[in-house]
DNA sequence: CCTGTTATTAATAATGATTCCGATTATTAA
DNA sequence: TTAATAATCGGAATCATTATTAATAACAGG
């Protein structure tokens, strides 16, 4: 059912070409509501599971991304000394890191933006050791 | 109606004890209903908001913390080169820093896990110079 | 220029995680 | 013990996202 088949054969559409014009032209990184908001005077047909539809051929052909949130529901975790993430791909685990390795990284960044910086997260992406066994 | 008063006062509850000392004993960063099921047989009759309030007081307390995905719904991008994002925790704004700093960090993890290692993605917190101003 | 095939669309229903609500129960201070 | 009010349970409501379906549009071949 769900086929992630990206031999796909895919026609073109003046929707998704816009969606991808409007998605490059802004700065900021839009919701899939906001996407739907700002062409509609355009499309005033537009449904909005056109947007997330094409939103997902556009990430299937490499042109887009998600801003990557590891998973879709939230997770929690006891309250402890600051530490990264090792998040599995194919299973979607989660383990700890137990290190903060570039504390300096904040000032760094704090130099070079407007931002007041309070800190910072790190994800590293991966397949994990079991995941790595099965394939 | 959506009050944060830090200066609320709380009650003891057996199930937040407990949610508490199961989010501590494990590994894993587990989902509101996998606490659930965990405590289901501990408390038949409890219920899934109660898990979410508590862990939302937990939180409140400085005793848990959300994963955090910065925002709750799905976020956009057309794909670019690798970046980083500085992420306004008042407005919920993300801006791209243009650079790709740490690319031997990569490889620095590698080296201390058994994860094979893809990329990783660095988001940065803090106050953006619009919100500063008004503050 | 037709025509058949099938990707795409719009509208709407379904899903699934999270939050809210109301009546009941439990905790705490006095 | 009692009064005040958190906390609970269960179910309903919400809201972003995904799936379904009939109609439409793109496009390759004739």
């Amino acid at each position: 059912m769900k086929q992630k088949l990206s031999a796909k054969q895919y026609r073109n559409s003046r929707q998704r070409e816009r969606i991808l014009e409007v998605l490059r032209s802004t700065e900021c990184h839009p919701t899939a509501t906001w996407l739907y908001d700002k062409l509609k005077p355009e499309f005033p047909k537009l449904s909005l599971g056109t947007v997330y539809r094409n939103l997902a051929i556009l990430i299937d052909q490499g042109l887009a991304q998600k801003i990557d949130a590891g998973s879709t529901f939230d997770r929690f975790e006891a309250k402890t000394k600051p530490h990264y993430h090792l998040i599995c791909r194919k299973c979607g685990k989660i383990v700890d890191f137990e290190a903060y390795l570039f504390p300096e990284i904040d000032e760094q960044i704090q130099r070079s933006t407007d931002f007041d910086i309070a800190g910072h997260r790190i994800d590293f992406f991966g397949t994990c050791p079991e995941c790595k066994e099965k394939s």
